[in-house]
DNA sequence: TAAATTTTCAGGGTTTTTACTGATTATTAA
DNA sequence: TTAATAATCAGTAAAAACCCTGAAAATTTA
């Protein structure tokens, strides 16, 4: 081993951080950086630190975890980003992959998974565990609408119809159009959906409307 | 070990199926009950046999991998299909995990990934080589268009990138800090973009992009 | 019937996009 | 080395979207 891989943890619970702090320094091959946490800590630490593998929470204060894999992997694109999470949902799976993640631990797994992992991650290959892997392929090639959500986050009709032609490029004069009501109107749903939804952009909604299918 | 796994062997090579018989028979977990030198062969055997997992080429005469595929599936739906091919290409690895494969080995693998696969395969787990996974992520996450289609309107790269974006649903602001220019690169871009393809609003940029393949 | 939800719409200020025209600097091809 | 293409950016005025608050009908549910 030439090089040991850099590793920097983000994470809100001081104790995981130290007890992955020790578990990281104990292996030969790694080494812990530093230590963030919240996602804007994140990205100063990044740069700062330059290291191979980034290991990330989803949920944190302030910027999520899924908006946090975008900005580092803008910042640096070399390092790695694995996320370690105890959400074994698809969903947030499926978000993390698609913002640019390299891995997706549970936290859970078992200490060896967890060095795989990163090591696989350090190799700049894309880490999964087979269940998981299970899941995400059967998301994406094999969805059904997914009940789940769907129960969750209810839209109303008239909400789901202006989500889907928002989704699809259309603009508010278009909709109020077709809908036959006025820009108003269109406004008050969309940002309805969008409260419902937790998107806070457009593109978080034309996301959100593939991924559930509506278009 | 209650039951062995039972594998059907699909290749038109008789040295190879006489050779992964071998192989397969000295495991203790696991039986070949048949082997088939086709497609057509394949889907008679399939249901003779109740086979737990079926090694399949992509590559044979007749009816192609992929088809079999999904014939098998549809005949026999608690199968899992196994790939075992020389093909390091992601298109058929994206074509096979669609058509419902459950896992994808190079034959120039380790006998013991091949072992590995068929036993996820058997737990109904999906098996892929970590650097097929990759593959197999960005070609999902992170796919460029497909060539062929590009003929027909020929858009810059940065034209590409702006038009993916935009029917992303990201607005012209994002889309500039993501490429790192200026508001009014971005609509210089987009405007040629609409020009090219003769949009005029952007719902039909929208359906541009998802017709031909860019998200 | 009463209460909750859904659908409808308005005002107003801020930000963004659109649709022009025009232009400079790489990079590539002939 | 020209010429063509690609990529960059600016100004400006009108249109549209965004982000609030607020609120009245219509419909559904309890």
């Amino acid at each position: 081993m030439i090089q040991k891989t850099r590793v920097l943890l983000v994470d809100d619970h001081t104790i995981l951080r130290t007890g992955l702090r020790m578990f990281f320094d104990s292996q030969a091959d790694m080494v812990v950086v530093g230590e963030a946490v919240s996602g804007e800590d994140a990205l100063e630490k990044v740069q700062l630190h330059q290291p191979d593998v980034v290991i990330l929470d989803i949920s944190m204060p302030g910027m999520t975890g899924i908006e946090a894999i975008a900005r580092i992997k803008q910042l640096t694109p070399e390092a790695g980003i694995l996320m370690l999470t105890m959400h074994e949902a698809e969903e947030y799976l499926q978000q993390a992959m698609q913002a640019g993640a390299s891995g997706y631990v549970l936290k859970k797994a078992a200490d060896s998974e967890l060095l795989e992992a990163v090591r696989a991650v350090a190799r700049k290959e894309i880490f999964l565990h087979p269940a998981m892997t299970s899941l995400l392929i059967q998301s994406i090639y094999h969805s059904e609408p997914k009940e789940g959500l769907k129960k969750t986050i209810n839209l109303t009709s008239r909400e789901t119809e202006v989500l889907k032609l928002v989704a699809l490029g259309h603009t508010n004069k278009e909709i109020s159009e077709v809908l036959s009501v006025s820009i108003k109107t269109v406004e008050t749903h969309k940002s309805r959906v969008m409260e419902k939804t937790g998107c806070v952009r457009r593109s978080e909604l034309v996301r959100y409307a593939m991924q559930e299918g509506y278009i």
